[in-house]
DNA sequence: ACGCGTAGGGTAAACGCTTTCTAGAATCGT
DNA sequence: ACGATTCTAGAAAGCGTTTACCCTACGCGT
């Protein structure tokens, strides 16, 4: 195992300065012609790559970009990491990926981490509970990080306000949930189940208010005993089915908090016997790759998960006046399927 | 925006040495407990983060591992890159993520890019293309990585034999393959149709070669009718079928290369009048999650994603004699749902 | 012929940390 | 009470780059 060789090895063999390799390398500098043509074959000749780490120390710039979020397996999340990652490379960057779990302390220290590797962006994904705790939390990573030259990304989740030192890239989730809501009731529909998701939550609370605000919209009574909540499991949406199901509350169809619900919920109806859509239509959200391969495919809102990425990543690296506080809201739309049926 | 403090600031402020402030932050090195506290007020005071690639330019470890993969979002990396994230932040380590989408030049690239970042360890899942042009590719990988301090692991494909300077963390692919096609075989079914992927894969190789000698185990012979080959898409899985039912080919069952393409099978199958278990048995491969809310629930073969992610990095961290070369294979078994039924 | 702008390239000072070497102070054994 | 240890902490030498600064040589206008 040969040490791996250094920027003087190669400005040995070439018999010119390392000042002189470090500018064949990064061409930034006139160099001439013969002198270039040494140094790149003395690089070849040694197989010498930079080392990142002396580059950053020296440059001061890391070129990586951090995503921090709950999982990496949940599609919202693999999507959105997909944008980042492919807005990443196209921008010549590398992409840390961290999970928090919904562990607070978890994210403080991957903030503190993402501060000691002066990474260029940092990305948090996903919906929070907006407690006041939080926001005095994100302001502390707000100016840590702008301490450390990153730029600090809030996607998926509301802006903290204009003042706020923080990009933010959102997808209209409460609009989404109205177009939803509004597609059931304009096919007749009125007493529509509600699957929420974890109350406090912002992306499933923006969800629960599209949902209010259709049905306000169309001059129908929100009833409570038609709004539930659980996780966003598979399981938790069979199981608020069950309990729905034997409270007796009568409904024609369900909004889900996300699909996975969705399926969940699904599961529930055929096992009492219910025919979807022929007894409860059923849409979904986030229009996960599998909701076409259920049976019947399932109709649900469309987030565009990979722009969302990609905009986290190309806001946070384009530099210039006013920046570092931009807010972009992104469109969604309902992906229309079988699982939908108007009523009479 | 104030400029981030460095080790000096705090050295300063505690009214000490750098080398004590590195060394209480540390915690390697005794040192008094009056100073102690002085350092650890001063770094409170001050906000202060060390710069790690000052620290790694300096220790030569830079605490990162890398994953390089396909895609981000297919479920099967998905699940290996949660395992390689999850046990990465207990050996507290980073996580950088590199897709390939299959480009074997953005493969080379990545390597590069990973032996500048003096990653601990480069682990590259999933199947390939086993040519010769491979191996030699991989032998430069392994050669550079070594240079520079590196593990490299194969993750999710054959290794290279036992010289190799390479880590091989496999699951037991044609095994699974070979009691997917036993279950079959064993509930009756003596025509079964093989949905294979892409020719050349070794996963998909695999894959069709564990089919191969179960249906050789059970003296039936191999009917190359039956097999087809296509992408790993529900797409695929669609219109393979639907080219199987309109050549005529009788068939009781189909084993599909992983559950996407058993997903459009089944859909074709709908389309085509045919019911899923009652006239063609379904078996995919990989468990996904989706797999239990198909209707049917979709038998499948369930691969250790996380355990293969979580060896890998486990493997690749562990230092010692002949720890550089380790070869682990994994079980696969078969999720027992309902889209098999016995014939009769 | 002379001053000057510029291409080409070398020297050395950062960058922020870890770690070895060294040395004073405190403690201990006898 | 005195040399021998043991603590504790500072000085300084890297780690591998980039880059500011400096110098030489050459072409050119006048």
């Amino acid at each position: 195992m040969n040490k791996r060789p250094t920027i003087r090895d190669v400005a040995a063999m070439a018999g010119v300065s390392v000042a002189t390799v470090s500018r064949v390398l990064s061409g930034d500098y006139p160099v001439a012609n013969a002198t270039r043509t040494k140094v790149q074959r003395a690089v070849r000749e040694l197989d010498y790559v930079v080392n990142a780490h002396a580059r950053a120390l020296s440059g001061s710039t890391s070129n990586v970009v951090a995503l921090v979020m709950y999982d990496v397996v949940t599609p919202f999340f693999a999507f959105i990491a997909s944008g980042v990652e492919y807005q990443a490379t196209e921008s010549d960057r590398l992409c840390l990926v961290c999970t928090t779990h919904g562990d607070p302390d978890r994210e403080l220290e991957i903030v503190k981490l993402m501060r000691e590797q002066h990474a260029d962006a940092v990305i948090l994904v996903g919906g929070v509970n907006m407690t006041d705790d939080y926001r005095e939390r994100m302001y502390r990573y707000a100016k840590g990080l702008e301490d450390a030259g990153s730029r600090l990304v809030l996607c998926g989740r509301p802006s903290l306000g204009p003042d706020f030192p923080a990009i933010t890239v959102e997808y209209d989730n409460a609009g989404g949930a109205y177009s939803a809501t509004s597609h059931l009731l304009s096919s007749g529909h009125r007493r529509i189940a509600m699957l929420g998701g974890p109350i406090g939550n912002t992306t499933f609370d923006a969800r629960l208010d599209g949902y209010r605000r259709a049905l306000e919209a169309f001059r129908v009574a929100v009833d409570p005993a038609l709004i539930v909540h659980g996780d966003m499991s598979q399981e938790s949406g069979f199981r608020q089915v069950q309990r729905l199901l034997s409270s007796g509350v009568a409904f024609t169809a369900i909004f889900a908090a996300n699909d996975f619900v969705a399926a969940g919920a699904m599961r529930a109806l055929r096992a009492a016997g219910k025919s979807v859509p022929g007894d409860v239509s059923v849409i979904g959200y986030d229009d996960t790759p599998f909701a076409p391969e259920l049976t019947p495919a399932l109709t649900s809102v469309h987030v565009p998960h990979e722009q969302l990425g990609r905009t986290a990543v190309k806001l946070a690296l384009q530099r210039g006046e006013g920046s570092a506080r931009q807010h972009v809201m992104l469109g969604t739309h309902i992906a229309m399927r079988d699982s939908v049926r108007p009523l009479i």
